[in-house]
DNA sequence: AAAAATATGTCAGTCATGTTGACATATTTA
DNA sequence: TAAATATGTCAACATGACTGACATATTTTT
């Protein structure tokens, strides 16, 4: 377990950023490589993906804020949150106060698929954080935290804290 | 330091799985969102700067190696190669052993290319890990290796492992 | 020596996801 | 009433992936 390979003191700064930076890409692309099969059946892709999680995650997301979230423009949102709205995945209430809202929410089909997609990419990274502790797994996050942009971080960090449920 | 968001034991398996989720999407994105200005002058993207650097890091990478790096069909690396070539970033040398065999090098151009687009990424990395910490730093390599599929794990981070420079 | 396998490249068509720009509609605010 | 805001939509385009089919040079197998 004392593998030079993670001995950070060992690593020179040109060192340590290719090993972080080469991590980064292959985990992410790994973790981020499977949920194809499941979604692909029924047409969608990972924007979709995205949609699901983000509405799952904020019910009564408005569209703004979802684009904010996502960093794209509305015109490319469209499409994707058009074929899910068609397809029964989710609800656009008109907002209470403000009736120009359109508020997004999950119906019960939306939040099966969101599961059914979820489950195996729950089960990936778990395992990841079983076998490399827990103390590492703080690490992991604190690393994370610090490489979002500085004009982002609050507004994430605080999103991200949002209710986690169950 | 002790803060609430960070304590992982005071997270379920599902917030656990969200944080995990939710910080790993908002820093990849921000952390590759930046190379653009620099290659997009070029005319270049992302998929030539991926190129630029794995042939940096392995030089004398044979297509089929660089194919495997990538994940992606010869019919794409095609165009992206073929771009880089043209433009004199890359060179192609036949094997010595296997005259079928293309060996790629960056040229003096390519490295000087590839120098300035990684500048901002190292800056924002280390400055990243600075903040973390050594400790998180150790972490945050753990968690991204256990991320890695199983299948792809020893051949990825032996190559993560090759010459480092410098 | 001939046949099969391998490493690479290329043509052509398609798809998913992003972009700009222009404009439309409903609703709220000034 | 006029201006600003939240959302949606049409059209054209860029990037980076994909599949399928085929070509060429070279090495390996038979």
């Amino acid at each position: 377990m004392t593998d030079i390979f993670f001995d950070v003191e060992k690593h020179s700064d040109h060192q340590k950023f290719l090993k972080g930076m080469e991590l980064l890409y292959f985990a992410y692309r790994d973790f981020i490589s499977w949920p194809d099969d499941v979604l692909q059946t029924l047409g969608f892709g990972r924007a979709h993906h995205r949609v699901l999680h983000f509405v799952g995650r904020n019910p009564g997301l408005k569209v703004a804020e979802l684009l904010k979230l996502l960093n794209i423009t509305k015109q490319s949102l469209s499409r994707v949150l058009s074929t899910l709205v068609e397809k029964g995945h989710i609800r656009q209430d008109i907002g209470a106060q403000d009736r120009r809202q359109r508020l997004l929410y999950l119906t019960d089909q939306g939040k099966i698929l969101l599961n059914k997609v979820a489950e195996h990419q729950k089960d990936h990274m778990l395992k990841a954080f079983n076998n490399a502790g827990t103390q590492s797994v703080e690490g992991f996050w604190h690393v994370l935290s610090a490489l979002i942009a500085d004009e982002n971080r609050d507004d994430i960090l605080s999103q991200i804290n949002r209710d986690m449920g169950e």
